[in-house]
Formats: C-alpha cells, structure tokens, sequence
DNA sequence: GAATCAATTGCCCATTTGGGTAGTTTTTTT
DNA sequence: AAAAAAACTACCCAAATGGGCAATTGATTC
C-alpha cells in the first residue's frame, strides 16, 4: 500500500522543476509521480485522485497557473492546489484564491518549510507565508478609512442594497424622499456611477459598507 | 531597553488567563504586561504603543471579544489583535475578521505553538489554525455550483452591476431588450428580488458570481 | 412522443428613476 | 466670524423599470 501523499508540481523553469521534484521524492512520507512544465499538459494528463496536492507555478508558458488552477479544480474538485510564485501583489493571490487554489506560498520559502505546507494542505489547512496571511486577512478589514461618503450616505446606501426605493428609504430614515433622492446623487458623484445597480456593486466591491 | 513581544490578555477565565500569562512571562523574547477578566477594562486601560499583540477571547461577559477587537483597533490601529477561542463556526470567524482581528487560533492549539502565533503576528504574519486558514480561504471560491441561476442568467446579472440598462446589456448579448427583461425578470423571481439593486447585492452577497 | 426548461420576442401601463435646478438649515472646520 | 460641508426640501420631465399577459423555438429530460 501506499500511504504517501502523492503531490504534483507544475512549474515551467526546469531547475526548480527538479529541486522540488527531487526533495519531495527523497522525503518519507511523500511521492512525487506527476511533473508538468505547462499548464496544458497537467489539465490533459491529471485525473482525479492520481494525486493529494499540486504545486503550481503562476507564470507558466500559455495557460497561466491561475487559468490552469481554475481548470484543474473543475475536473478534480477535490484536489489541493498550493500556488508557489515570486508574485507578491494582490492580484495574483487573489486571483488565484478565487480559481479554487488552497494554498499560496513565496518560492523563497526553505525548502524544509516546503513539505509542512504540503503536509498542511493535504490535511485540510491552507498553507500561506506569512505575509500573505496577512494580506487575505486585512482584505476582510473594512477600509472604510477612504470611503468618500458621509455617514449619512452610506446609510442610504445600505438601505439601497436591501432593495428599498426613495419613499422606503424615506420612511426609515424619517426625512423626505427629495432628501433621500439629493443623498442618492450625492452618493452617485462620488462613486461616478449613474444607477444604483452600479452603485451596489461598487459598494460591495469596494467595502464600503 | 525592552525588545520583549509585549502580550495583552483579555480572558474572563481565571484559570486559562493564569496559564498564558505565565506561558508567555517565563519564554525569553515575550513579556505579558497586562492582563483583562473583561472587554471594558481592556479598552479603558490599553493606550496605543502598551503592548504589541493582543490574545482576546470572544465569549466575554459583557462586551463581545469582537466589539472589543473593533473598539481597541479604533484607539491602536497598530495593535495586532489575535482571537483565541474555542469557536469554530463561520460567523464568529468572519465577524471577528471584519472586527479587525489579526490572526484566529483555536483553544486546542498547544502553548508551544502559541508562542509561535504570537510572534507571527508581530512580525506581520496572520496567524491561523490549519482548519481555520482553510475556511477563510474556502470564503473565496466561488460556490456557484448551488446558484439557482442559468448560464445566461448570470451573464445579465454581471452586466447589471455594471449598470446597464436593458438597451445596453441586449446590445452586449445580441437578443433583443425584451429577452433581457424576461431574463431579469426570471433573475427577481429565483432570487427573490424585485429591483437590480437588491440583485446585485444578494448576487455579491451569494456569490453567484 | 410528451413534458419541461431555457432562451427568445412582443406589447401595455403604472411607477420609479435619474438629471437638472434652486433653495434653507445645521454642523463642522477654518 | 466666515467658509465649507453635510443634511435637508422642492419641482419638472424624459427615460427606465417592473409587473402582467402571450407566444415561438430549440434542447433536454422523462
């Protein structure tokens, strides 16, 4: 029997390919039977449940890692994906949380703290450096420190995500709907929208509530 | 001079606060200056730039380990808040993360790996339990697979948040106005809406996506 | 083959919305 | 004290919206 935890690597740079290859292969405990050096191969070959945990570069030739990330979760919904890249911008970690990745860890991680994380994904954690932790925590922190709108429109807002129009909202508030009406394209001018649709949206998007 | 990690703990249980004060007192490299039995003592006494991290309990009599953690960030938006709870349902997660919590450990953890988290967070880390890094990362994945929406449902609904009107939107998808509109009225119906506002925020809200 | 569902189109009509313009009062900042 | 926001109110009007009713087509399911 096999009780190894079967990981993947897709990763386009044939030296890292290697070492980790190399390192996971020479570690008790771990297997490493599956290597890509493009995402198109790895969503062609890989089937659900040849292997536990896939790491997964973000810059790959063709299919991006996060394309690539997306593809794979759709096929074997249950496999963990730990992203493992050099990008440190927001984009790239969230973009990749978002296509289904279970972890995102720096390529300067030490090798030794590499086969934690695999560990940790496989057993139902999701293995993150430091720092990026830190970063998909603060985007649960509202930013409102740079919302452009008054108490009072934000209040007006959050009654207009509830799908209230200006005579509802004018109740709840107690004030005239032509005040309600004036909060609204307040709120519309410094949001630059001109529907409350939008307006929802970029108050979701953008935290504001 | 003092380079200790200098700990807070908010803790209404006697026994458990005794045992992470002398935990944390008696590791080189921490100190724990204060200690609280309850919320309100903790934001009456704690001045920003006391102490460097904070371990807050949630169930506090009183006021909520999460209105504190919203109230002590208000006053020291530095401090690093880290709950330590024995909760593991979503809600408490969440809210204490939009409270502005740092890190989310459970009870259970070991005090040895307690020191760890500790330092983490200082360092800019975010620390997590395993189980508890995965929820907050599952929060990303989009969970359409229960959306009650059709495939062309959601593609009106991603054009109403950016607030086109029926003209717009038919344009985009080459049909006529009126399949947009008995679209979105289909959307209201299987959303239980009845404006685009309300839409676009339960489709926020959901996920959908 | 029948039934169901998604997608499509059309029309009527009352209500709502968004944009424009023009004020007053209250609170906060300078 | 003066200036600047924020909150409040009002009216006009064209355009958009939401609800109701009716129907065809194609694909999928039963």
């Amino acid at each position: 029997m096999n009780a190894d935890i079967r990981v993947a690597i897709v990763e386009d740079d044939e030296e890292i390919l290697q070492l980790f290859s190399l390192l996971i292969e020479n570690s008790p405990g771990f297997s490493c039977p599956y290597t890509f050096s493009n995402g198109k191969d790895a969503v062609e070959n890989l089937r659900p449940g040849q292997v536990d945990v896939i790491l997964m570069d973000i810059d790959l030739p063709g299919l991006s890692g996060i394309s690539c990330t997306q593809l794979l979760r759709e096929q074997a919904p249950n496999v963990n994906i730990v992203m493992l890249t050099v990008h440190e911008d927001d984009q790239a970690l969230f973009d990749s949380l978002c296509a289904g990745a279970t972890g995102y860890i720096l390529k300067e991680t030490p090798p030794s703290q590499i086969l934690g994380h695999i560990q940790s994904a496989f057993e139902g954690g999701s293995p993150m450096s430091g720092s990026i932790a830190r970063r998909v925590v603060k985007s649960f922190h509202a930013p409102r420190q740079n919302s452009p709108l008054s108490e009072r429109e934000r209040e007006v807002l959050g009654l207009l995500c509830k799908g209230q129009n200006y005579k509802m909202i004018a109740e709840a508030l107690f004030v005239s709907p032509n005040t309600i009406k004036a909060h609204i394209k307040n709120i519309y001018r410094k949001l630059e929208v001109n529907t409350r649709a939008e307006a929802v949206s970029k108050a979701h998007k953008d935290r504001l509530l």
